[in-house]
DNA sequence: TAGCTAAAGCAAAGTTCATTGCTTTTTGTG
DNA sequence: CACAAAAAGCAATGAACTTTGCTTTAGCTA
């Protein structure tokens, strides 16, 4: 049931389909229409919890290469990679115009910011200097999606830069 | 005609309407609706081409205070300030939602990166080191408005902060 | 199992949206 | 001024969405 719904989200948003409502989902679905309108309020609070449910679920495995440097350069092309495929970009917006209270509890960020803590934590065990979590969340992260939402380019190169520049603030 | 167009979507948007069509607007506006759906594809379209209209409108001027460093902090807290206004962030959620092709160039973005260009190109001049401009696209207003658009905290202290990292990549 | 409760289906009705052909008004130019 | 082209209004039509009351099914407990 809910997963039928959920898997028919994933495929009209993956398709691109133009129009995604409450009756085209339940009959991809193979549900009565009736029932997502009793369950959710509107067609973008469903979308935002297939997103969050999508975004979050990080079956990457965090770079490991011995140096902060290279991990930075492999995770943000892994990130660069992910979040340009069109169904992320779809999730993501879909979650940038869902309700403002929701996002703010932004499970996504979270989990990025988890991430590089732990890159960092592995780095300055080995006694590397690094530049802050926040300062990697700001300056490559931040862009980064920052992109995809606006539609601006993102490549591979645009990532390499966004690492080198951070590494650059290291004092 | 056309303004009163442009001011209904900004009440609409304004007041945080659920609903956005084109009937609606109409009526607001004292239009046939039917001029509408001739003249846009559809409501996004509207949207857009009134939030760019908002947006660009830069009654701001262009700090010149003899130094980069200052100038930035002025500029990106000038920025600040703007986009965190609730219908700026709405403007800028429906702009989110509407960039479904990747086709077309940001005018935001660019609007951004001519302010850029001029405050770095007289520094230069001041004989200044600085960042590139797109160095501080990426390092100062893509972090911006990414906080703005997920609804992360943006206050003067955070632009401060960003203004400060942009400046150490200065070699 | 019987019975209760919550969830899902069904069907009908109302509302809004979107499209289209045609008429009217405006606008700009010879 | 007059006329042609573009823009806006009007009205009718069909499609899609939303809501609602009621029925049916599924799940759970005594």
């Amino acid at each position: 049931m809910l997963t039928a719904i959920y898997t028919a989200v994933g495929e009209l948003v993956g398709e691109g389909a133009d129009r995604i409502s409450f009756p085209v989902i339940a009959e991809r679905a193979g549900v009565n229409p009736t029932t997502l309108y009793r369950r959710w309020d509107d067609v973008n609070a469903l979308l935002e919890e297939v997103a969050v449910a999508a975004l979050t679920r990080d079956g990457e495995s965090l770079p490991d290469t011995g140096s902060l440097e290279h991990d930075l350069a492999q995770w943000a092309d892994i990130i660069a990679r992910d979040i340009t495929r069109p169904e992320r970009v779809r999730y993501l917006r879909a979650m940038v115009s869902a309700r403002v209270d929701i996002v703010s509890a932004c499970p996504v960020t979270e989990t990025r910011r988890e991430q590089a803590s732990k890159m960092v934590r592995r780095a300055r065990e080995r006694g590397e200097a690094t530049p802050t979590v926040p300062q990697i969340l700001d300056h490559v992260i931040a862009p980064l999606y920052y992109h995809v939402v606006f539609a601006l380019p993102v490549d591979h190169e645009y990532a390499r830069r966004l690492v080198h520049d951070v590494l650059t603030m290291v004092r």
